[in-house]
DNA sequence: ATGTTTTTGTTGATTTTTGTTGATTTCAGG
DNA sequence: CCTGAAATCAACAAAAATCAACAAAAACAT
């Protein structure tokens, strides 16, 4: 057993797959080594293995939902990671829907006893079987794209528990309106979520911040001073006077 | 028992793993002293210690779901292939929580159109994300250990909407009693499932026939003539007379 | 204050792990 | 079927971690 196995077994399940090479460099020890450590773990079948790359044996994430996950996945790892640095054992947080919010929950793995309420199934089902957790699923009819609900009884349950924390994200930040998103449904989830927690944290990787094709305008609540803002590469000049009363925190 | 146990296990536990010098440092000892001190601990099992690093037991990632999921898996695997025989585009379904639920889950994303009714949030996760279907999550407050909602809402969710086929498992088959699970939430959550659905399934893999160690002693809803067994090998003489109404089919 | 016990730090020998090199295998495309 | 690039493997030297033993320091009781 080797010092690096839980890290590697966790970077593995997390990418879906990963080359040996770019895990020597993630953990900055040389691909011999990576091949060593993870030699016992194919054999045990933690993990497989095939010629240029270790991929999980985990149950793999559907498709579509997959696809959008897997838009500049690396960002949204380094993320979730840092999530890490801010959610403690024990609290209690909301999480919103999107493949960021995906990504933390699979982060937020190794976090115990933690009070989760989400409108995703999909992080509700992550986090629901990590022992000591208490995971409410808000909601009841599923949209097929993404997997949440957004029915009253979904709001009902978001409004009736309270949190430290909820993790919102949006699909682009414009320099003059803020975060934004394309449904209204999404702003008033947010809304509710953050009415009910004691801080908020905004997710966002850097892409969110470079102009899209298709543009969303609906604008989400506005965030308070000592609210987060993660995201993974600085902030550039022209979008700092949205985020110069948050904490922001870039991953790397 | 030294005056750095409780730190020492509070930094491992908390951190995940650390180096041996890494914590002499944060305790600014020797490493010598670090070594003694945590021999004991490691004795004792508090903590685990490889070469290079202490790291903390507290386990991982290794849901008591998964593991569930990884018993005769090739057994559950055909019989989910073999649900989709009968599961037709456009179907609706009623899901129950176990394993072989969760394999069925897996198969069922080659089907399109289909209506989802399931107190698994692992189920309704992966089915949701199929485009076009229409899945329903039942119940808020998800068990840890397999995911599932036994709350009222769950069962009025299950009441209210009308299915083609429910898909129920059981946890063992006895001689003389049927089909049998641990708890009686599952058993009345397979009785709503059961009434509100026009036919049954029940899939039991082969290992359900054989006697366990720790013996379920509730007895699921009655099954009528016409409805569904599922399992991977066929039954044997002394099970013929609690499935010779029922329509076997054995998956290979 | 003194002797005893326990804990701690230091040293050097021993074991384990790691990086490097070069040979070997696998894979994709002509 | 052959070929070149990438990935893998084997082996050895260097580095790091561990262990054992002893001396110094601290804590304790008398």
């Amino acid at each position: 057993m080797s010092k690096y196995e839980i890290q590697i077994r966790e970077i593995v399940n997390m990418q879906g797959s990963i080359t040996v090479l770019e895990l020597a460099r993630a953990l900055s020890v040389s691909d011999q080594t990576i091949r060593r450590v993870v030699r016992p773990l194919v054999e045990r079948g933690e993990i497989a293995k095939v010629h240029g790359a270790l991929v999980s044996n985990r149950s793999p994430i559907d498709p579509p939902f997959m696809s959008r996950m897997s838009q500049n996945k690396a960002a949204k790892i380094a993320i979730a990671r840092s999530l890490l640095d801010l959610i403690k054992d024990g609290d209690r947080i909301a999480i919103d829907t999107g493949s960021t919010s995906a990504f933390a929950a699979q982060a937020l793995r190794e976090r115990r006893y933690l009070t989760v309420v989400t409108n995703s199934a999909f992080v509700a089902s992550t986090l629901s079987m990590i022992p000591g957790n208490n995971v409410s699923m808000a909601g009841t009819q599923l949209r097929h794209h993404d997997g949440a609900s957004f029915d009253r009884s979904a709001f009902e349950i978001i409004e009736r528990i309270h949190v430290d924390y909820a993790l919102l994200s949006a699909s682009l930040v414009d320099e003059r309106k803020g975060f934004l998103v394309h449904e209204q449904c999404e702003v008033d989830m947010a809304t509710a979520m953050l009415e009910n927690s004691s801080k908020t944290i905004m997710a966002v990787d850097h892409s969110k911040f470079l102009p899209q094709n298709r543009k969303p305008s609906l604008k989400q609540p506005e965030l308070s001073p000592g609210d987060y803002l993660l995201t993974d590469k600085p902030i550039l000049r022209q979008f700092q006077h949205l985020t110069s009363s948050l904490d922001v925190v870039v991953a790397e």
